[in-house]
DNA sequence: TGATTTAATTCTAAAATAAACAAAAAGCAT
DNA sequence: ATGCTTTTTGTTTATTTTAGAATTAAATCA
């Protein structure tokens, strides 16, 4: 039963989502060479000897984002034999939410990368192997778990208005929410802090400020505690 | 990113779950050989070449239970550089509701097992490698399913009363529910068929019997459509 | 036989939660 | 000052959940 067989390749990959420009996207990186050379995929490699699989993310993810410190859930593990069209390669599937504000895209020269860009997830260019299919599992995911904790706020800037976390919500569950009913829900889970600041309004009358408060986060099973 | 590197080995192991004595339990196997001779163990075994992970899952499932067409679901994969003594294992585990009448547990001769047994998860022994953790971590995650689509079919007989449906509630939730308020909503959910059909009464009012009605699943995401 | 016990079942009221809905307030532009 | 746009707030209604009380059917016991 547990004998000596090394016959698999075990790699990460990232769904890294943010919201930009009013839209839910997802970080792309086009592939140098074959297989799918040129095609855009997830941002991913191999799982080293030395590491756990949720610090293969955490290093993916900061390779390509250079941001920590923020939710990472483990998805999926996809292992379909053919997945990858040359050897049999099963993937650990993540996914991170992050603001995509005060983050510069990055990634080394020299590395089977040409570019990494914000794709939105409605329009979605051809991807590599299986990554479209892992990306719309990932967005399954987030909406689930978005009705049991407020993840969005991973999202947001510091500080925002409620009407922007309900724009968040709505680009996530992908439907119209009712605004006073969202409003009040969110108050009283008692987990935002209301500021004496407001937005320098461009126009229109200036709304209020909140940051979540009192919210701590185990990444490795995607779970609140407050 | 993509280069040939093999280092990994790639098992899965099931938690397979029943109800049988009035009690959740959960099958184990006896390990015949180092690491962990003698120690109890989820079943489990490698990921063949040309197998889905589903697919390795459902063949050790049916080597040790000889079920099919079961709820199986993918759990988590654990790849702690450390779970495995000697190498570096990553398994892909999964977790399985049966009932356990009409089941007769068996495994083959000359194997690395030497017995096979249901152990009820409240008074587990001591578990090879991480599988205390898995087995927990499955407990976990059959309770939240559980609040949404009502696998607890899969570890009913054919014909049950509400009273064996709730205990088995009860029994994964570890917590009493009220009967009004139980049959109340089961019945309003309209997925039970009400037979004309009664508990041949060993005393007391005898039951009526139900069955479950246009339930199908797709164990491979965990997620129900009626 | 009839009273008692146990569990299943039904009915109903109260409480809590979610959904639906409209109007006033604050800044900016003209 | 007026109009425009966006934020902010409260009430009512429907739905769901919880809780209390009573009835029914069979088994046991006096």
């Amino acid at each position: 039963m547990f004998k000596e067989t090394k016959t698999h390749e075990v790699t990460t990959d990232v769904v890294i989502l943010t919201i930009k420009d009013a839209k839910l996207k997802v970080l792309l990186v086009k592939r140098a060479h074959e297989p799918f050379k040129g095609k855009w995929a997830l941002p991913g490699g191999y799982v080293r000897l030395p590491e756990t699989l949720d610090d293969a993310a955490l290093r993916i993810l900061k390779e390509k984002t250079n941001v920590q410190n923020i939710y990472l859930e483990q998805l999926y593990t996809f292992g379909d034999p053919l997945r990858h069209p040359n050897s049999r390669v099963i993937t650990c599937a993540y996914f991170a939410l992050i603001r995509s504000d005060d983050i510069v895209l990055s990634f080394e020269e020299n590395t089977e990368i040409t570019e990494v860009k914000w794709h939105p997830v409605d329009a979605l260019p051809a991807l590599a192997f299986d990554h479209k299919e892992i990306i719309e599992y990932s967005l399954k995911r987030t909406r689930e778990r978005l009705e049991f904790c407020p993840i969005a706020f991973q999202l947001l800037p510091q500080k925002f208005t409620l009407t922007e976390l309900q724009k968040a919500y709505e680009l996530i569950l992908m439907k119209k929410l009712d605004k006073r009913n969202f409003r009040k829900k969110f108050l009283s889970l008692a987990i935002l802090k209301e500021l004496d600041e407001y937005t320098k309004s461009g126009s229109k009358r200036p709304a209020r400020l909140y940051s979540f408060d009192k919210i701590t986060l185990d990444s490795k099973r995607g779970h609140f505690f407050s």
